[in-house]
DNA sequence: CGACACTTTGAAGACGATCAACGCCGGTGG
DNA sequence: CCACCGGCGTTGATCGTCTTCAAAGTGTCG
């Protein structure tokens, strides 16, 4: 794979934070580029764990299933984002717990197990892993605490403000980067109940319109949701979201 | 402290697996015991981030607090667990986001987190870490799941059996650590709740009387919550529960 | 003995899931 | 070109589950 492949996306991955051009190319350069059609599977949940991933464009579901036959999405991941991390570090010659489903057509970088293994010798990549590691699993304690303490709207609008930062989309109007039905998935409620949550975001500063959303005002939103989370005015997302949108009123 | 005071929780933790026990020893003999009394406030939600701690005996609630008042029980930490580990790896000079209150009269050993800093640059004892805080993640992660898939009778069997095997409790009966306002607020759910959901288990395969537990049958558990979940028969908790049981019957 | 926390039970209410129906759109095939 | 289909998205009605409020019994500790 030739050097001037690599997007952006890539090169500033946060596991490569602090890393030298030239090692952080190097690492990269080992990578194998995987074409998933839409529909395709990139992995199952009970696979052998061989490699690691990264997401250089489109859409992949991670999902798991249980026996009863049920579906849960456990995260959405689009251009940057990395795969099977934990659990290629936690079993290494065990199974993925979870499934991998293109559901745009994407493109992937794969990488051997023992490339992670390879890197993480590196203590500057070491520590960039596990503080990934540490903030993905307070994410996900914090979105466990808005399931027991908020309302389906509250969970929705806490979501799309996530998005809007992460994706660096503009607060005041931004398209929804994948359906609602996956999204919905993705927060653990019916498709019904997210649709009806859009439209009590209404009146609360949050306007949607088809996929069309617009953060009218952070201040109602904070009343209406982030009293509710124990982050509160200390979330990275509210204060991110806060600060461009004072930006923009100058 | 004299090396002799190391009880054999402290020594077996997971995060120095694999240290030579003279490296361990030296490291654990620059913590500093702390007694917190029944009610007291070990660190709390919004206080600079100065220690990493482990508990040796008592019981510590780890929670949160909403601007609007909600209290959120996170985890119950009893002897051998550590705290704030995450969170000093993720914010060495920011704030807890959790707090920690001793619920009855407990021992800690507090390190300084610069400790943690010399302790990680340990390459085994940092993947150890690793490996830790992937598990963690992990079991958030499936906790959650359970919060949309599961009912709550199902939810608390399945961290019956997780209490069980954590302590290393005998399957067939045994009195709960602490108490069911405690459980029920580490599993999202009113008191109320929590004490009905006990009454559906009765005829699943776990009965509970006052606070004695005996899990009668686990093939009947786990068709009634194991079925639900994800992990399902991959769940160390229930390996190992099975395991335990039928070395009992031979 | 009285205060208080814990636990259980009953009854009412709120919320989300489920079932059903419909409009919409893009793709397929006759 | 149109008919048909399947997936998406919305809305209404109903149902089940958990929360909330209320009340009472238990136990512990000062």
């Amino acid at each position: 794979m030739p050097k001037k492949a690599f997007p952006d996306i890539i090169k500033n991955l946060k596991i490569f934070r602090g890393v030298a051009d030239e090692v952080r190319d190097a690492f990269i350069s080992e990578g194998v580029l995987v074409y998933c059609k839409r529909g395709d599977n990139l992995f199952r949940q009970g696979d052998p764990i061989k490699d690691f991933y990264i997401v250089c464009s489109g859409v992949m579901q991670l999902f798991t299933e249980t026996p009863d036959g049920r579906e849960l999405t456990v995260d959405v991941a689009t251009a940057g984002r990395t795969m099977a991390k934990s659990e290629a570090i936690l079993n290494p010659l065990r199974r993925h717990y979870l499934s991998a489903k293109s559901i745009a057509d994407s493109v992937v970088l794969k990488f051997p197990i023992s490339w992670l293994k390879k890197v993480s010798g590196n203590p500057i990549i070491a520590m960039n892993i596990l503080v990934a590691v540490s903030q993905y699993a307070h994410m996900v304690e914090i979105e466990s605490e808005h399931k027991s303490t908020m309302t389906a709207a509250q969970q929705v609008g806490c979501f799309l403000q996530r998005l809007c930062v992460m994706h660096g989309f503009d607060p005041m109007g931004f398209e929804l980067p994948y359906s609602k039905v996956l999204i919905a998935s993705r927060l653990g409620m019916e498709p019904e109940t997210f649709s009806r949550a859009l439209a009590k975001l209404r009146g609360n500063g949050i306007e949607v319109c088809d996929n069309w959303v617009a953060i009218k005002c952070v201040d109602t939103v904070a009343d209406y949701i982030c009293d509710k989370c124990s982050m509160s005015v200390d979330c990275p997302t509210h204060q991110s979201l806060s600060e461009k949108m004072k930006v923009q009123a100058d």
